[in-house]
RNA sequence: GGCCCUAUCGUCUAACGGUUAGGACACAGGAUUCUCAAUCCUGCAAUCCGGGUUCGAUUCCCGGUGGGGUCACCA
């Protein structure tokens, strides 16, 4: 069997969509599960959509995600070169042999008069297929007339012809050749078009699996007839279904991110993106969901996909998120937060990690693990330990401490000072300390948690109090407990 | 509108003619608990509709309906 080759072949006109970050796994998959090569061809055909920077953005995301590529503009290989703009010889190579054995054509309709011709045709609610007035001229008299004149390459669509194929997803296509348009293959500026470069380029990079999205579905036969009268042998096409937008349509900006870098800004890690994506629309035999990439690479193969086009689901999206961040050590979530950080939002974590340091920043983080779904919901939770809520504030009120009065309040927190300041060394210590407290004065173990808690973190919500004063330090605790104290009013009527 | 693809819980999906239609997310309830989480348990919830084929259809065929794509000198 001859090497599994796969590509991705995007165009450099923008931002990576969270949708190619399927192609990227599913070629990179089956390439690397059958110990063959990724490769990654830009198809920078078309001048005017074309974006500076977007081809370095490519790159950068497989970084990222920790995919290696094997052959690129960047990377070199046996077949560079691999941008489309620098092997411009061969489409024009392919596209006059076409014209010379009858398969293609040139055609000198203008873009005008094709805009006029298709108001036409809507206009009488019909829709017949494109064909150029020179298709049947000799390709001697079609270059005659070309002389001096702006031309397109048109693909002479064979008369009723049915074209089949198997697809690796959606099994047999078939479709009627007097239902497609003279395609054109070559453009009048002298580059080529998609459909005529992805199958020269594919044959000779000796591509044996694509995978690429459903939209290319209608004109498969444009290709199969192409790759046919260049004698050349078909890879096997995989289409992937188009992920959905939850409102309907396709994923559009209206429901959040599009763009996979954008994800990763919003505080998802990498290998909760890769995870989510691969089961959108593909699933293992198993009923196993939480894959590294080196699994999902092991356990790949053709017969998982679905056929329909998946929602995005950002709920499932964010529990992979949850999992994945609750699966790391303390003091490596520490350091894809500082980074996440850095690049993304810099400056964010500044007065976090001034305040804290290292060491108590990992520990507190430890703490909050459990607690965020995001890597950017951390910063605020931080907080909590590097600077006080109620530095001007008052205590928060809270259902369950509302019916304290002022001096059962302080009742409370003197008595906690004192046992605190004696020195508690333990969780349990701590607690029971804090039991009897409530137990001395009469009131119930929750209202003087959550006295304490408003008190120590000036929040409602925290992680456990006894762990959350070993990181601020014993000082800081009765530095707030002593605020808190000086700021209760001193007459209040008995409740 | 023409052409192409598609259809299982709200969502992602499993079940390659015979299952109490399975799992996951979400949701609800419970256990645990110093709050918030986490964790564990339980529950709710689906074969788009109509015809065939068959002893038997989620599964095969046809039609309808819904969804998606495409109809550029863009990919």
């Amino acid at each position: 069997m001859s090497e599994i080759r796969t590509r991705l072949a995007p165009s450099p006109t923008g931002s990576i969509h969270i949708g190619t970050l399927q192609k990227v796994l599913y070629s990179y998959a089956w390439a690397k599960k059958n110990g063959g090569k990724y490769v990654l061809r830009i198809e920078d055909t078309d001048r005017k959509r074309y974006v500076e920077g977007a081809e370095e953005e490519i790159y950068d995301v497989h970084r990222r995600l920790g995919i290696v590529i094997d052959e690129s503009p960047e990377a070199g290989g046996p077949f560079s070169p691999y941008r489309q703009s620098e092997r411009l010889p061969m489409y024009k190579l392919a596209a006059e042999k076409l014209v010379d054995e009858g398969h293609a054509y040139y055609a000198f309709e203008t873009v005008e008069e094709l805009q006029e011709w298709r108001t036409q045709m809507e206009q009488s609610g019909q829709r017949t297929p494109f064909r150029g007035k020179a298709r049947d001229l000799s390709p001697a008299e079609q270059r005659s007339e070309a002389q001096g004149k702006q031309f397109v390459i048109r693909l002479k669509m064979p008369a009723s012809e049915i074209v089949e194929f198997e697809d690796l997803i959606m099994g047999k296509i078939s479709v009627n050749t007097d239902t497609l348009d003279d395609y054109v293959i070559f453009k009048s500026d002298g580059f080529p078009t998609y459909h005529l470069a992805v199958v020269v380029d594919d044959n000779a990079m000796k591509i044996s699996h694509v995978f690429r999205g459903v939209e290319w579905l209608p004109t498969l036969p444009v290709h199969v007839l192409i790759y046919r009268y260049l004698g050349f042998d078909l890879p096997q096409i995989a289409h992937i279904p188009n992920i959905l937008d939850p409102k309907g349509g396709k994923l559009s900006k209206r429901s959040g991110s599009v763009a996979a870098l954008d994800f990763l800004k919003e505080g998802y890690l990498p290998e909760a993106i890769m995870n989510f994506m691969m089961l959108l629309g593909w699933s293992p035999k198993s009923d196993e969901e939480i894959f590294s990439l080196e699994e999902f690479v092991a356990r790949f193969e053709l017969s998982g996909f679905n056929k329909s086009n998946p929602v995005f689901n950002r709920d499932k999206l964010n529990w992979f998120n949850e999992k994945y961040i609750r699966a790391m050590s303390a003091s490596e979530l520490t350091k894809s937060l500082l980074k996440w950080a850095q690049e993304f939002h810099p400056a964010r974590l500044d007065g976090i990690v001034s305040g804290l340091g290292m060491d108590k920043l990992e520990a507190a983080v430890g703490l909050e693990q459990e607690r965020v779904v995001l890597l950017a919901d951390l910063p605020e939770k931080l907080e909590l330990f590097s600077s006080y809520l109620l530095e001007k504030g008052e205590l928060p009120a809270h259902k369950q401490t509302d019916k304290l009065s002022s001096t059962q309040k302080r009742a409370i927190l003197q008595a906690y000072i004192g046992k605190t300041s004696a020195g508690l060394n333990s969780h349990e210590e701590w607690e029971q300390a804090v039991r009897e407290i409530a137990e001395n004065l009469e009131f119930k173990a929750g209202q003087v948690f959550m006295l304490l808690r408003l008190a120590i973190t000036g929040a409602s919500a925290s992680p456990p109090l006894f762990e959350f004063a070993q990181i601020i330090g014993q000082a800081e605790e009765l530095r707030r407990l002593e605020l808190v104290l000086s700021r209760l009013p001193q007459d209040e009527a008995p409740s």
